[in-house]
Parts: C-alpha cells; sequence; structure tokens
DNA sequence: TTTTTGTATTATGAATGCAAAACCAGCGTA
DNA sequence: TACGCTGGTTTTGCATTCATAATACAAAAA
C-alpha cells in the first residue's frame, strides 16, 4: 500500500496518463520555430524531425498540420512542409490585429480584473524592471510577454486570450530582429509605467489609447528591423 | 491487385492539382458541422466517418486535429473527439472579439478599399435586400454574411480575414438560435443601410462606430434567443 | 436488488507498408 | 551553354496493421 502512494505521490502525471504524442510534438515545434532554431522557410522533414523526435510519422503529420493551422507553417502538397517565411507585410497585418485586440483587452481588464490580477501585472512589471536596469534583452522580453499575455488574460475573454496568443507566436519570431535601441527600449518601458498606471486605476478609455499606441511603435520598431534585414539578406 | 484504387473508383481523378484528401475532408467535416448536421456535442466516430467519405483513417484524423486548433471540434484524449459544444458565454466572447476586428476592418477598409470592391459590396447588400423583401430568412443571411465577409476582406489585411472567419464559422452554427423578430431584421437592414453608406463615403469613424453597434446588437439578439445574460460582455 | 469485478468488444493512438509524386544527378542533343 | 530527357533515389500521401486505453456487459458478491 506504501508502494501505490508513493508513486502516485511522486509521479503524479505518470500515472494519470501521459499527453497524446502529437500534443507533446507541437509543443516541441513551436518552440523551436518561435525560437528560431528552426528558421523562417526552414524545410521540416518528415524522416529526420522523427528520428530528432523518437517517434512515428503518424503523429509528427499531425503536429504539422496543427501548426499550419496555427499559421507557423505552410503546407505544400506533395512536397511537405516548411517554416512560415516571415513577410514583412504579414508581420505588420499581424501587429495591427494584435493592437486591437490588446486595446479591447485593456478595455475589459479595467472592468474585469481582479486586484490580485492586476497585483500579480504589477509584480511582472518590476521583475521586467529589474531585467531592464541589468540591460538584459532576453530577460525583459521575457517578461514583457508576460506582463502583455496577463493583461489578456485579465480580460476574462478566453476566445480573445486564445486569438491573440496565436497571433503573437507569429510575430514573437520576428523579436530578435527588433535589434531596438537603447532609447527605444526606455520610451517602451515608460509606456509600460503608463499602462501599469491607467491599469491600476481602471481608466479603460486611457488604457486602450496607450495599447494601441505602444503596438504601433512596437510595430514600427519591427518594421525598421525587418527591413534592415531584408536589405543585409539581400 | 487487390489494392482498392479509390481515386479512380470515385472519380475523383484529376491528373494536375488534386487536394490533398485531408483538405477535401476539413471542408466536408466544417460545413456540416456549421450546418448544423453534425450537432453540437455530437460524437465523431473515424470508422463511421471514414465510411461516410470512403478514406482511411489518417487523412480523417489530420483533418479532426485541425478543425480542433480552428475550435470547431474539440479533443478528448484517448476518448475522440466532438463537436464543440455550444456555450453562450463563449459565443458572446466570440461576438465581442469579432465586433472589434469589424471596427479595425472598418477603418482599414475606409482607406484602402477599391471602388470595385465598395461596389461589390454595394450588390451583395442589394441582393440582400431583395432577400429581406421576401421575408427569405435563409437567403438574407447568406448575402448578410458575404457582406461582412467582403467588408473584412476589403481591410487589405488577409491575417486580419482569416482570424475573422475561424471565429465567424464558430458562431454561425448559433445562427439558427438567433430566431430574429422582424422588428430586429427591419433594423438590422436599417443598420446596414448606414453601414454601406459610411464606408461609401469613406467615413471611417463613423463605419467604425456602426459595425460595434451592429456587432453588439447581434450579440443581444443571440444572447437572448440563448435565454442568457450578456451582461459579461456589454 | 445493488454493487463490484473480470472479460469481451470497440475505439483510439501510434507504427509500419506501399504506391505515387517530386527531386537529382548524369547524359545526350540542339 | 542551355535545355530536356531518363533512371534511380528520396519524400510524401494514404492505407493498413499493431498496441493500448475505454466502454459495455455479464457474472459474482454484498
Amino acid at each position: 500500500m506504501g508502494t501505490v502512494q508513493n508513486l502516485s505521490e511522486a509521479g503524479l502525471e505518470r500515472r494519470i496518463g501521459r499527453r497524446p504524442l502529437h500534443e507533446e510534438v507541437i509543443d516541441q515545434l513551436r518552440d523551436r520555430i518561435v525560437q528560431g532554431e528552426l528558421a523562417p522557410g526552414a524545410r521540416l522533414n518528415e524522416r529526420v524531425l522523427c528520428e530528432q523526435l523518437g517517434i512515428s510519422r503518424t503523429p509528427l503529420r499531425e503536429a504539422i498540420k496543427m501548426l499550419a493551422t496555427e499559421g507557423l507553417v505552410e503546407l505544400l502538397p506533395n512536397r511537405g512542409a516548411i517554416v512560415t517565411p516571415l513577410k514583412a507585410a504579414n508581420i505588420a497585418d499581424t501587429l495591427a490585429v494584435m493592437g486591437t485586440l490588446e486595446s479591447l483587452a485593456g478595455e475589459l481588464a479595467c472592468a474585469n480584473a481582479s486586484e490580485a490580477e492586476i497585483g500579480e501585472i504589477r509584480a511582472l512589471h518590476f521583475e521586467m524592471l529589474a531585467h531592464h536596469a541589468r540591460g538584459d534583452l532576453a530577460g525583459y522580453f521575457r517578461y514583457n510577454q508576460l506582463v502583455h499575455l496577463k493583461i489578456i488574460e485579465a480580460s476574462g475573454n478566453p476566445v480573445l486570450t486564445n486569438t491573440y496568443r496565436q497571433l503573437n507566436a507569429n510575430v514573437r519570431r520576428a523579436r530578435y530582429m527588433a535589434n531596438l535601441s537603447q532609447d527605444r527600449w526606455d520610451a517602451a518601458v515608460r509606456e509600460h509605467e503608463e499602462i501599469l498606471g491607467a491599469l491600476a486605476t481602471r481608466n479603460a478609455g486611457r488604457l486602450k489609447g496607450l495599447l494601441a499606441e505602444h503596438l504601433a511603435h512596437k510595430l514600427a520598431s519591427v518594421m525598421a528591423a525587418l527591413g534592415q534585414n531584408a536589405a543585409a539578406a539581400a
């Protein structure tokens, strides 16, 4: 009897049944794509990926199909799949949509967010500031993402959250190009201060405007970086 | 020798550019789900669907996975898939997002739509009016959808269009519940008149407001039909 | 009767097999 | 050189097979 309890305590997730392979695979691949390990335009060779992941082609193909509907990969009939190439126009379009969604989220969050949620967002905000103060760009980005996601979640609208998440995955791939200047970085941090303030006082109109503006700046920054990179690559 | 020649037998063979089976299947299933032929909550039995569609389980399962990421079906690990049940809260959330997207689309369309596109929207609008005049609800609804989709497309933002389409599929399943009154129907037609007017004069601010309002009315109508309270999204 | 438990059946998850399409030299010809 | 052809190889699309989890059901126990 002790054995059983030990097992259930120590390895609960194992006892309750493992996740389907296609889920495991989709997370793996999504990470690799967002991380840039699988570069935009890179071919997804089924045999190679199967060997790397130690699975058969069936769950891999299912995962690829799902990533295709998420827009992270592109299916070329009879010719396999590639990581969706990063097109400046597509990023711009995506950011435009995300901007609107953030605005809506901000509005809803002012109405629906609990004080605990706002507190958590504030905490994440300070973590972000810490990384900014140290000049740690990667850490800053991580918490920046978390702040934005938390605001979206605080809207209390799961459909909104999912939609945003999906679009966000597509854009995050371009983030390492957004080689932002110290000035722009400082400005972004100031914008976040204002955003947090508007949320804390539940000033919906102001928050909405700030988020839209913030996204517009991000758009400009990413577009500039993409233009440079495209020029450099060509 | 004994192998079945599915394509030849079904007469689907086309030397050049035949579509992958999973695409064919996904369209079939999506239609059936939106049409209500596959009711919310209904189980998707792989064997049965395979026989109906005359294909093997592999492409069917790929299609189901894709529909799952679209949100039209729900995957229950080791227990198959069901058509996503219609939840009032989910519909409300979805319509809230669609409202924002339509507003954005209207704004962009005022800036980007060609005169030809506006002309086409006007044409669809009149088709819709014809069905309204005849009291043909189904026909009205069809053209109503087309008008909205065309406005979205006229935004010139493909990401916006795709996102909207996906959300829309989820909501269309609930349309038969919206059992709208003659009064509400007439009001909706008047709103469309105004929307078209604002678009024709490229009055972005006004169009944005009208579309948001229109969607809010639709939300109220659907929520009323579901006998629920839309307070959260209002 | 009600509950439980062992077993048969069925459905799903994943791997493998096979045919067709795409790719890739290498070769020959204009 | 440029172009097209050809045979072999690789890769994909789909079907089929094998393994495993869920379900239904009947018999036994409370």
